[in-house]
DNA sequence: ATGTGCATGTAACTTGTTACATGATTCA
DNA sequence: TGAATCATGTAACAAGTTACATGCACAT
């Protein structure tokens, strides 16, 4: 028996059933692509683990490849994902996850806020809430790009514009709550400060 | 100069202070313990990475320890944080924390939904729901016993109960998001499939 | 000249997990 | 008799990051 699929063969993978829905085929590099604009929300990783982790895939019979010579660029290798690929897929998506274990910078340091200056406090916290408006900024535009693909309904459950709109639904819901965390922090050293001294 | 502190280096330190501001000391097994029960929620760590963190603490100078021989009982090295480790988690602390790179095992499986049939995907929706539930309430219990503890106002800003406070708030905000995710996705799902078949 | 895109890999290192290793006391 | 608590470590492995390595085409 073949060594078990990581979580990273398995996003390769949803990216080749992709792939293999349209008809088409993926490189290494394409992956490496892919993992960069949307999916970095939620996925990461470099070439330097792709290129390995592929050729597991291929080893345990998920993926096979074809190779494409070309002039002018390098030489590339087609991916796509097999039966058994799309078999092995399926049955991990429907396994619900369990909670992953926790390691949050931020928690950490809300954890010791005790030993910042209130106005040190405030500075972290403020400057936290406004990156994650940016963040929800930049998904609000993808879903406004979205619903005019779509004309502003929801696209059939089958369909992978499904499945991208609720994984960007989680995204805003995600950020919303991060800033309303900080707002409720913010609001509260401010009325327990605002006693003992001025805090701008 | 050494090397530089770690994560999981400031979380050992974060517990040091606390020590220190009660007048005590902590063990590796203290730590690691304390890494159990309420941290573990945001940070996690096991023994065998504790030991040697502790070592590589007190090689940069930022932790000490003496050593405590006991009868009935294996001996115990009990630390505590220094003045520089004291000054170096503070420098830490107020830094505001860079997105860290995601990896979003859920967020995987949202992304592939189209893959599943409909009923698996309200199944591990559905699912997702029920554990997120059961951790708000976990929460929801914590702070009753903290609200109690402090008549039900907020802690003095400098005060550990406050930096305690705030970081159960992130989660009771987290958990609520999570839940309302669920929900919007399991109705997104029953509406549009309401119409073709019979779903449950 | 310099940087970006295409294209694929390897090597050294760090971080984290699982398992190995020991040994007394207390509780069910 | 067996498990849990206290107490400290090491070793093997898996996952992920950073850096090394190559090389052509095209745009600035």
């Amino acid at each position: 028996m073949s060594t078990q699929t990581t979580a990273l063969g398995y996003t390769i993978l949803i990216l080749l059933a992709r792939c293999r829905a349209m008809g088409c085929e993926a490189s290494g590099y394409d992956i490496a692509q892919w993992l960069k604009k949307p999916v970095s929300y939620f996925w990461h990783a470099r070439h330097s683990q792709i290129y390995p982790e592929l050729a597991k895939l291929e080893a345990g019979g998920m993926v096979t490849h074809r190779l494409v010579e070309q002039q002018e660029r390098p030489d590339k290798k087609l991916y796509s994902i097999t039966d058994e690929g799309l078999r092995t897929l399926l049955a991990w998506l429907v396994e619900p996850p369990d909670f992953p274990p926790a390691r949050d910078e931020m928690s950490l340091k809300a954890y010791a806020t005790h030993l910042m200056e209130p106005q040190q406090a405030l500075e972290l916290f403020r400057e936290q809430k406004r990156r994650h408006q940016e963040r929800l900024a930049t998904y609000e535009a993808i879903r406004e790009e979205m619903d005019g693909r779509t004309g502003g309904k929801l696209p059939p459950v089958h369909s992978a514009d499904f499945s991208e709109r609720i994984t960007l639904q989680k995204g805003l819901f995600y950020e919303r709550y991060y800033i309303e965390w900080c707002d409720w922090v913010i609001e509260a050293i401010i009325r327990l400060e605002s006693r003992n001294g001025d805090l701008e």
